[in-house]
DNA sequence: TAAAATGTACGCGTATTGCGTAAAATGGTC
DNA sequence: GACCATTTTACGCAATACGCGTACATTTTA
């Protein structure tokens, strides 16, 4: 376990260790054993604590290293509205695609479509 | 904790519970009493138990639902070859693309950008 | 059927947790 | 600088439960 990540993700929230420790239901000490490095949360403890901070176990546990728990969709068969996409980077060839380049590709797909619902 | 991922993972494999329990170190008791769900492991224990897999502490304690660990990448921001990819589902106006589409639009890309280096 | 292996359950010694309590440190106000 | 409230860190103890060995049940292989 990554005490330092712990420690960063309570303070972002600008948490005092006694408040964290009410909303997880444990002693303020026993916390902040947690961050300390002299106590070690239970498997439970660790996942209330993850969704407490929004992340994951694997973060806290310095298995990944990005803080954004996973989705839980969009994984495995990613699934996603093109013109709803802020920002994404879809690359062809290893080339990333340019906002421009995504706007004549949706342009594109409507032209296509509309033609085709026409000529059928 | 969620037991019958732990069984599931484990006999995917096809492992016994002595063979699972000597790759990770610890006794086959020991490791039993995890999936029968007597005793819990550590979390050093859990993240190893991950690593052997080749899935999260996320998945085994029933925070996600899908086996494949995070990359550390693509997560916030996604970020994938079109090109590479067998089976997505982009949309345009809630309409998803056909392969076809896909196809096509790969081929527009390639074609616009084999003028922009001659033009330019 | 016998033998080997796999899976399950129990008891015990010990490590470690979680909590209360209290001391140290930090931060804001005059 | 002095004062006080809040936050953070550290200690000691009772109780939990972890990990292991061991033994028994079950399944598989020859």
């Amino acid at each position: 376990m990554i005490l330092t990540r712990l420690t960063n993700l309570r303070k972002s929230k600008r948490w005092s260790l006694q408040y964290t420790a009410d909303r997880l239901g444990i002693a303020k000490s026993t916390y902040a054993g947690y961050e300390s490095g002299h106590r070690r949360p239970s498997l439970e403890a660790i996942a209330q604590i993850a969704d407490l901070f929004d992340t994951s176990t694997d973060y806290i546990l310095g298995r990944v290293d990005h803080q954004a728990p996973q989705l839980d969709d969009d994984t495995s068969v990613p699934c996603m509205e093109l013109t709803e996409l802020s920002t994404l980077n879809l690359s062809v060839d290893g080339l990333s695609l340019s906002k421009e380049e995504m706007q004549q590709f949706i342009a594109f797909i409507r032209a296509k479509r509309q033609l085709e619902g026409k000529t059928t």
